[in-house]
DNA sequence: ATGAAAGCGCTAACAC
DNA sequence: GTGTTAGCGCTTTCAT
């Protein structure tokens, strides 16, 4: 027996279609005989409505596309999660995208998202800004990126979290503190906070800045090698500031293999970093808040509640210490 | 302007709505010179096919829901994103839905799934078997779980694996190897192949069996409150097999609180475990392979192949040791 | 309080 | 080769 639908029920109680879709959303009056039913009907054709259909009338299909590189890292699965909780108590879905922060990948995943009517998009990819954000008139906010002017932006203190993993270090009197980070140099001559926050709060203390360019798009092989190279090459290193924790873990991991004692500081702080890496300090970003400011603005944003000026959002972050 | 339609496209080119749904689908026959001028239609308007009409149409969406706990185990993480590539390059998309291993919230998610018409459904989700998934003549594809008679399992081999663990402590001449599991009293009596590999190995070498229940659905604070109950009880336990990579982690963690040495072996190695924690031994599930053969399946179900015998695919796994 | 009919955007017989 | 028409399952004016 096939799937039952609206006309169905609608045979089966004797009514008309319309009558039963008023059933269904409780709009208009009906006597309660009618609606009592109608419910029966449904229950004994077990029928449920098609939301293809419901999208395909109402342009409305309660779709929000998720841009992030991948849920491989605990940061991103995390947001993703809290995110997808935040969507799903609220009546919307999740259309999961990994763009592995290739722009080409995440162009298809866009124009896919347009073609399925997605109601919003949230990005959490890293990749240049493309043209396809401002056509739609969509409801579109950014996890930590700049997309256009008109898109805002959610993220944590990433100045104030590198001078607090800076300090920290120094606090601790190491005088040769390393940065390990994804970006590229030309992405960090674009602007990079935690990188800034690094380099103005060595200098503060003149201390000397090293930093060393991890290519996440490598193989995990290929990314230890270049650490590995790094500490080699600069033996006097005493202390790490890694911007992301995954990194933090691998470079902790080199420096494992190199017998080294050196102090390292990541940024993320999930909670399973924190469960699996007991002895690396980290700045831990207010995932949940930020996932579910996010899901705020952008169901503000597809009801037509479009923020005035507060175009970002900045949350606050918090050194996690831990031994070593 | 609002979105361009088939229609818009037609009058544009001067041509019928079939005629730009042929060129659209390359179906049948039509002049170069037709096909040029709805080409340049579609450029100048900034056409794109609205799936969601198509969809209604064809009764196909081409979205399958992907059913797990939560994507901030990076076991599940690493697998929900192999799934999601290997879908999407075969045009599929992905609709994530954390069920948290909450019966009811998966309960809730699947009737969701069945009204927005996926295609399939891939769960990992841990909860007890649900007759929604009998109800619809849908192509549903477990991962380690078991639904019913008629849905196929793509797996590790958690005995062998488990046997793996266990033998390679005992081969380091470890006496007290204690069980550290999410799964109840209840759930194992039910069966539990990793807990039966553990007590098989131990018993062929008359050692002792010890079991720790950790319930993953409290906090982590009460989890590991749990866990450092027991080693402190437990205090001669000189290793321990953890079934799953996110205990060991936590294990490790309270271990290292109470100054205590024991060697540690976990379950799934996924990428940034492996990079995290870089001193726990673990079995490693090949999760690229699992969800490539999940995929395999779920899409061979939707072209209506639908598999013969074979309803568990078991796939080998591997050890990884570590140093300590 | 209920029904008839049109339409959401696209596709597929079936004609010409 | 191309157009006409009906229909996917639902909602919504507009009547009654």
């Amino acid at each position: 027996m096939s799937k039952a639908k609206l006309g169905d029920v609608a045979k089966h109680a004797g009514v008309s279609p319309t009558t039963v879709s008023r059933a269904l959303n409780n709009r208009g009056y009906m006597s309660d005989k009618t609606k009592e039913r109608i419910n029966k009907a449904m229950q004994e054709l077990n029928y449920f409505p098609n939301e293809v259909a419901r999208s395909l009338h109402g342009g409305k299909t309660n779709l929000v596309g998720l841009l992030f590189p991948n849920v491989t890292n605990p940061f991103y699965g995390e947001i993703v999660t809290e995110i997808e909780n935040a969507l799903g108590q609220r009546g919307y879905k999740s259309l999961l995208c990994n763009t592995y922060n290739n722009p080409k990948q995440e162009e298809q995943y866009l124009n896919m998202l347009l073609a399925n009517q997605v109601d919003g998009i949230i990005v959490g990819s890293r990749t240049k800004p493309s043209n396809v954000y401002q056509k739609a008139n969509l409801a579109v906010v950014a996890i930590d990126r700049i997309i256009s002017a008109k898109v805002p932006i959610v993220r944590s203190d990433n100045y104030a979290g590198a001078c607090l993993a800076t300090q920290y270090l120094i606090d601790q009197k190491f005088k040769r503190i390393a940065l390990f980070t994804g970006s590229s140099k030309e992405e960090i001559e674009k602007g990079d906070l935690r990188v800034e926050g690094y380099i103005d709060t060595t200098k503060k203390h003149n201390l000397p800045q090293t930093i060393c360019h991890i290519d996440f798009e490598q193989e995990d092989m290929y990314q230890k090698q270049r650490v590995l190279q790094f500490l080699t090459q600069n033996p006097k290193t005493d202390a790490i500031f890694a911007t992301g924790d995954v990194l933090a873990g691998i470079v902790q991991g080199c420096t494992q293999d190199l017998g080294l004692k050196i102090a390292i500081v990541g940024y993320d702080g999930s909670k399973v970093f924190q469960n699996l890496c007991t002895n690396i300090s980290t700045i831990r970003q207010p995932i949940e808040d930020m996932a579910k400011l996010a899901v705020d603005l952008t169901l503000d944003a597809i009801a037509g509640n479009f923020q005035k000026e507060n175009k970002e959002f900045v949350l606050p972050v918090s050194l996690i210490k831990r031994s070593i």
